[in-house]
RNA sequence: UGCCGCAUAGCUCAGCGGUAGAGCAGCUGACUGUUAAUCAGCGGGUCCUUGGUUCGAAUCCAAGUGCGGCAGCCA
């Protein structure tokens, strides 16, 4: 078994004749009398490759093997197909069954299950159609990132996974330590942290920013691109407690440079999969949400509205909507006043900027009339935030007032307060979830169907 | 974490006071090319758990557990 071999993908797009060989798991057996057919997938594409014995090609003690969820190999020709349906088939001389699946017990099918069953069984779920569309798309968008930063000539960087700065604003974190929990050492009644295994307290990051930031004052043009993590008890279709996020960061970038490079990148990421996943967004279009293409074309083709927060506040006052939350200026924007925005009042991505600096992180510089920040957030319809960004504060003295402001401690920062000391470049970025964009991207309605092994508050099975 | 809803066959569900049902899947067979094939037959259940009401509970009530939706926190 040499790893240069065939895909399905590569046999669909084959010239035939041609001796062939198909290796993948069988989704469904057809038999009539005189001939079988077999649906067989290897992940490569959206399409099964279609397999066709004869009567007597093959022995029939070994065609019973050929069940749903088995994987096997067939050696063959493949032919033109005389049934319409597909173009190209396997006419099978000889099968190997490198691994059995019980039919009686297999419990993936090929119809009928709901997504809820699926995610008790995460492990099979992506030899079906759908998760099979889901994670090519994933793929393709993680490829997509790359290249649209490395084209424009963005560093790659690997930002840390354990931190040990506890408070940057960003929620909850799940705490990392070594310390034996049935007999944690204390001093004066506290954890004595100074034995724990880095000499203190240490957590799973919710953000690479910080450090990105770091090498953005050095590399100019950066991007990281990894999990975080967030400890919050969150139970929504949105949220993840482990999730990847990109986040790119710019020197000599301003907030209207940063609003450019997020909506170019979403441009792109939509183009991509539009240009290499056509058969699978095909299927989230006919079987998901009927919207997603049109919605795709259109946002890869009209540009984004872009507002601030003092007149998003004057539409929402004005739009004469009940809703639950009161908007006023100063209020922070609600999931209703996200939606009415993006869906009805203008019906594409929406950036909203210039936000109160009291509903914003320390780190957002502060505008000229010192009550708004420059903030960015990018909302789509359907699933509301997908983008936040800000131009940072570089001014050293104001950065350190705003965390007064917030009682921030500094000794944590001091590195980051640094960064303003020493040759500070004014500088942007912006988070963008890599699974909220998959929910843009496929019309898929829950966050742990778009992440192979879903993190949520009482659950992290497989 | 709050509010709301759901829990019956492997899956998707119906039944909603009188003792368990359908479709799909599985198994057996039929059919000369199927496309979520079709047709016939067969097997399959602690009706989530515990307690209560009742002559009688899958069905009504309560608590628990699990799952989902909405909201908050955000990406």
């Amino acid at each position: 078994m040499d790893y240069r071999r065939s895909y399905i993908r590569d046999l669909l797009a084959s010239e035939p004749p041609m001796k062939a060989s198909a290796y993948g798991w069988v989704k469904t057996r057809r038999d009539s009398k005189g001939v079988s057919f077999v649906q067989l997938n290897d992940g490569s594409c959206f399409a099964d490759l279609q397999v066709v014995i004869q009567e007597g090609a093959i022995p029939e003690s070994e065609l019973r093997r050929v069940t749903t969820g088995a994987c096997v190999r067939f050696d063959g020709m493949l032919v033109q197909s005389p049934a319409s349906g597909q173009a190209v088939e396997l006419q099978a001389t000889t099968l190997e069954v490198y691994g059995d699946a019980d039919p009686a017990s297999y419990p993936m099918q090929k119809k009928g299950a709901s997504f809820e069953f699926l995610r008790e069984i995460a492990h099979l779920r992506v030899r079906g159609n759908t998760f099979g569309a889901v994670f090519r798309v994933r793929n393709e968008l993680s490829w997509a990132t790359h290249k649209f930063f490395k084209d424009r000539g963005f560093m790659y960087v690997h930002t840390p996974i354990i931190s040990a700065s506890d408070a940057e604003g960003a929620g909850a974190m799940f705490q990392v330590t070594t310390l034996d929990l049935e007999n944690v050492p204390r001093v004066d009644g506290k954890v004595d942290y100074s034995q724990d295994f880095f000499g203190r307290q240490a957590f799973l990051t919710v953000s690479g920013q910080l450090n990105v930031e770091a090498f953005a004052q050095a590399f100019t043009n950066v991007y990281t691109f990894g999990p975080t993590f967030r400890a919050e008890n969150s139970n929504t279709p949105r949220h993840l407690a482990e999730f990847w996020m990109i986040e790119p960061e710019q020197a000599f970038c301003d907030i209207t440079g940063n609003m450019n490079l997020a909506e170019d990148f979403l441009k792109y990421l939509v183009s991509h999969v539009l240009d290499h996943c056509r058969a699978d967004l095909e299927f989230f279009n006919q079987r998901i949400e009927p919207t997603v293409l049109e919605t795709l074309h259109h946002v890869a083709e009209s540009p984004f509205e872009r507002i601030t927060y003092t007149d998003a506040i004057k539409l929402l006052e004005a739009s004469g909507e009940p809703f639950e939350f009161p908007v006023f200026w100063g209020c922070d924007l609600q999931s209703e006043h996200e939606r009415y925005l993006t869906e009805k009042k203008i019906g594409r991505p929406v950036i909203v900027t210039d936000y109160p600096k009291e509903i914003k992180a320390f780190y957002m510089k502060l505008n000229d009339d010192e009550r708004t920040v420059r903030a960015m957030d990018v909302l789509a319809p359907r699933i509301g935030e997908i983008i936040g960004g800000s131009q940072r504060e570089e001014r050293y003295d104001v950065l350190v007032s705003r965390m007064k402001e917030l009682s921030l401690p500094e000794e944590p920062y001091s590195w980051y307060l640094d960064l303003r000391k020493y040759g500070a470049a004014p500088h942007s970025g912006f988070g963008l979830g890599l699974e909220r964009m998959m929910m843009y991207v496929t019309g898929m309605k829950n966050i742990r169907d778009v992440i192979p092994f879903y993190r949520v508050p009482g659950s992290a099975e497989f």
